[in-house]
DNA sequence: GTCCAGGGTCAAG
DNA sequence: CTTGACCATGGA
């Protein structure tokens, strides 16, 4: 392509476990490489030697793709913090070591993560993807820009639910009118207090407590949450309640234990249970 | 046919 | 504040 960046790395960064760890969905592997957009700009995204290559049509943004690739935090420093909390945390990170987590465009997390309410990974690509040529901007063949929220705010309930969006169809419409409303500001979400900003993003219809969470992680707002879905919950009873528990239990634990970095956590242990399939305490309790 | 998927809303208790 | 029915859709 007709721009080309090198960024240098001081350590791994694994493209296959960050963009198919359940925080993005619309990255794609061709090859050794990752397609994807953001920043309104197709790019490709590649390994060389101990640093990435980004390549893309449009001149490329430098900083913008570090902050999003997660390279402007200290990795090495946050995997190491992790790696001595305990040896749970400390094979789960070697599992998935270079994993980082994305500073995704808010937005895009936000109805992405609305989409993801009671649904498959599978499913919830393929109905961003038809999103996205329905709703967003065409810049080359089969590419184009996640819609602008304006956008979404004026699409039509039928026309979303043709999409597959299903019941979630008026919880994107409402929600982006919200956002158009300025409801939320998203800078200040990244100062009030975790309860605070946890509570003001639930005032987003279609948004809980989950993808609350999800949104203020994925869309580079705070690294303190701690996303629980079914999955994580259950990895985190088997490794450190032996038991079954509530989300509210495992919320106040991961705050506590994880602190600041409970959301990089967070996506280690998910990535982990995923791939090794760690199920059901019940099956063993039975 | 039933169950499940990175849950949320709403009404009822 | 907590609980449970209900919500579309497609793959297993």
């Amino acid at each position: 392509m007709k721009y080309k960046v090198k960024i240098k790395t001081d350590h791994a960064y694994d493209l296959d476990s960050t963009f198919d760890c359940g925080q993005c969905f619309r990255w794609e592997k061709v090859d050794e490489a990752y397609k994807g957009i953001a920043n309104q700009q197709f790019v490709l995204i590649y390994r060389q030697d101990h640093g990435l290559i980004i390549e893309s049509n449009s001149s490329i943004d430098e900083n913008f793709w570090l902050h999003y690739l997660g390279l402007d935090a200290d990795y090495n420093q946050h995997a190491d913090i992790l790696m001595q909390k305990d040896d749970h945390m400390k094979k789960a990170v070697e599992y998935s070591i270079g994993l980082h987590l994305l500073n995704q465009e808010f937005e895009e997390a936000l109805i992405s993560f609305i989409i993801s309410a009671n649904n498959n990974v599978a499913r919830i690509k393929g109905i961003i993807k038809k999103l996205c040529e329905r709703f967003g901007t065409y810049i080359d063949r089969e590419h184009y820009t996640f819609p602008a929220i304006n956008v979404l705010a004026n699409a039509k309930e039928h026309d979303l639910k043709e999409i597959g969006a299903g019941y979630r169809a008026p919880y994107i419409i409402a929600a982006s009118k919200q956002m158009m409303d300025g409801m939320i500001n998203p800078c200040e979400l990244s100062q009030m207090s975790l309860p605070e900003a946890r509570k003001m993003m639930q005032v987003l219809s279609g948004v809980g407590p989950k993808v609350a969470d999800c949104v203020l992680l994925y869309g580079g707002i705070r690294k303190d949450v701690f996303p629980t879905d079914v999955w994580v919950k259950r990895i985190m009873e088997e490794l450190y309640f032996f038991d079954e528990v509530g989300i509210q239990q495992v919320l106040n634990f991961a705050d506590k234990y994880f602190g600041q970095h409970a959301g990089l956590a967070q996506q280690f242990l998910f990535h982990y249970a995923r791939m090794n399939k760690i199920g059901t305490i019940r099956e063993k309790i039975s």
